[in-house]
Formats: C-alpha cells, structure tokens, sequence
DNA sequence: CCCAAAATGAGATATTGTAACTTCAACTCA
DNA sequence: TGAGTTGAAGTTACAATATCTCATTTTGGG
C-alpha cells in the first residue's frame, strides 16, 4: 500500500464519491451521466464505448449512441473518474477518484481482467526519465500485457 | 546509454540490418517488405498503416491495400523491426533491430515528434512490480504524452 | 418564467483493424 | 518436366473504434 491514505470506495459510496468528485470538476452530474458511471463500475474489466452503450441503452430502455458515451467518458477521464486502457481501447472505472496517480494497469491477455496499481516509484521513474531526455511529460501511459495469476 | 553496446544503424546500413534480422526469424525479405521498411523507416514520426499504405502506393505506382501493410507491420513488430506505438495508433522502425528491449516513447501532443528510449532500469521496475503483483509481465507498454524541446 | 448555456440525441462519416477467400510466383520432388 | 505445395500478396467485405455536425432537450441563473 502507498504510503499515503486511499479512499476505496464501492456500490453506492463509489457513485456518491464520483457525484461529488464531478461537481468539484466544475461539470455538473445528470441522469445519463450517473448511469453511465454506474454501468462503466459495474464492469469486472474494461469495457469499450460501444460495450457501455449497450448496458446503458438496456438500462434505459431506449437507444444511446456511441458518441453521447465518448463525451462523457472524457469528462469522466479529465475529472479522474475514470481512466481509459490505451492498449484496450476501453475504459475503467477509478474507484478512488479523490487521488490522482500516474497510474499502472495489468490487463491480462488470456481473460482480460485488469489490474490496478498504483506505484509511485516505478512511475515517477518513468517520468524522470523522460524529464531527463529534455522532455516535458504530461501523460504517462504504463500498461502491461501479459497473464495473470489466475490464468497463468 | 545503456551499458551495453546499441548498434544504430541508417539508410542503406539499417535496411540491410533489417533484412538480416528478418532473414534470421525465418520470415522472406521481399521486395513488398524491403519497400514497406524503406517507407517506414523515411518517416520522422510515427506513421499509420494508411500512411504507410499511401506512401508504399506512390513508391510503387500501383496500389497498396493497407490489409497487405497490416499483416507486413504485424510480421515487423513480431521480428523486433519496427514498434508499434500504442497511443498513437502507429508504428516506427526500430534502429537497432539486434537487440530486444522494453522500450519507452516519447510522444509530442504538439509535433508528433516520437523518441526512442531505452532504459532498462526504468522499464525493469516496470515489470518487478508486474511480477510483484502477481502478474507475468510479456510486454510492457511504457510510453509518455507531453512535449518535447522544441516545441516546449 | 425566460433566456442562455450546457447536455443529449440523431445520423453520418472517418479511421483503424480483421477475416475470408483468391491469385500468383517460387519451390519441390517424383 | 510438370503436378502439387507453400507462402506472399491482392481483393473484397466487414467489424470495431472514434469524431463531426447539427437539431433538440434540459438545466440553472437571473
């Protein structure tokens, strides 16, 4: 555990968290939007946008196109509710949205399940070495591919 | 640099490098792949397979689908000749097709601009908390959004 | 209540990536 | 030589991912 104190939360302390999180952005929190963060939470592993229309559409019982979920996941993305898996194409809840990290993710190549870490010395080394080469780091994306426990 | 001996190579010298070393993986160096690497190693920043497919089309005056580039790149990535940069959709030829690293990219939001880095230690504390978390790390993806020196 | 801004809907379109099947050239081996 | 085999490349179709534009609805502030 890092050396600072998480908040994890869940269930109905998850979506609250992110309610509050999200005004605090500045954006505001709607029907559609809390809907959408509570399907996307839902998810045991990262799911795409299309993946998240679907259950939001079930949900609501009426259609919802793809690009009304795009936005909001980058709202959710820029207000740290959620991050997008870059070698996934799809996304994932934060279940601590209250911390921001250089986060690291464990996608498993066998049943896709998705690991969080969050490990501020591997990632600030990252960092440092781009800093280092003359570079001014905004993003850094650190994933890994490979097999997890369960599978291995 | 790294403690071991990179050998960078360029023009003529790196297409010869990379016949080589796709020769030595048990893959033919034909004229489609000779011209796809050409192409690709030409470009200053990381190229899309349609980019490389329009290219490849010019050079050959006759066109090139980009499914013939996809299964070229794929056969490239796989033989350590080129990189795919994830959060760019692209690939990149690699200039020292010999040796295998976990390597790190350094992506411009600003120009594009893509630099290669190879740290092991940085990249090797990447995959000790992989394994740490019980995870069986193949391939780390370690690139950094941000902006480069030129345009910062 | 009314207005302006923000959010969402609808549909098209662009981009990226795969799959299935065919054609072609080189090679092999009787 | 020539039929059979193999792998590369071509063709077409399609699936998945992502963005754009414009219309309509909702929201919050005065």
């Amino acid at each position: 555990m890092a050396s600072h104190n998480h908040t994890l939360h869940h269930g109905e302390s998850l979506n609250e968290a992110a309610r509050t999180a999200l005004l605090r952005a500045g954006e505001q929190w709607t029907e559609m939007r809390s809907t959408v963060f509570g399907v996307l939470s839902g998810f045991d592993k990262p799911a795409s946008a299309y993946d998240i229309a679907d259950a939001v559409s079930k949900a609501r019982g009426k259609r919802v196109a793809a690009n009304s979920v795009y936005r909001i996941l980058d709202i959710f993305v820029a207000a740290n509710l959620a991050r997008r898996v870059e070698t996934a194409n799809a996304y994932i809840a934060n279940a601590h949205p209250d911390c921001l990290h250089d986060c690291i993710f464990l996608v498993c190549d066998a049943c896709g399940q998705t690991t969080h870490l969050d490990d501020d010395v591997v990632s600030g080394g990252v960092r440092a070495a781009a800093t280092k080469a003359g570079f001014a780091p905004v993003r850094p994306v650190i994933e890994v591919r490979g097999t997890c426990s369960d599978c291995g």
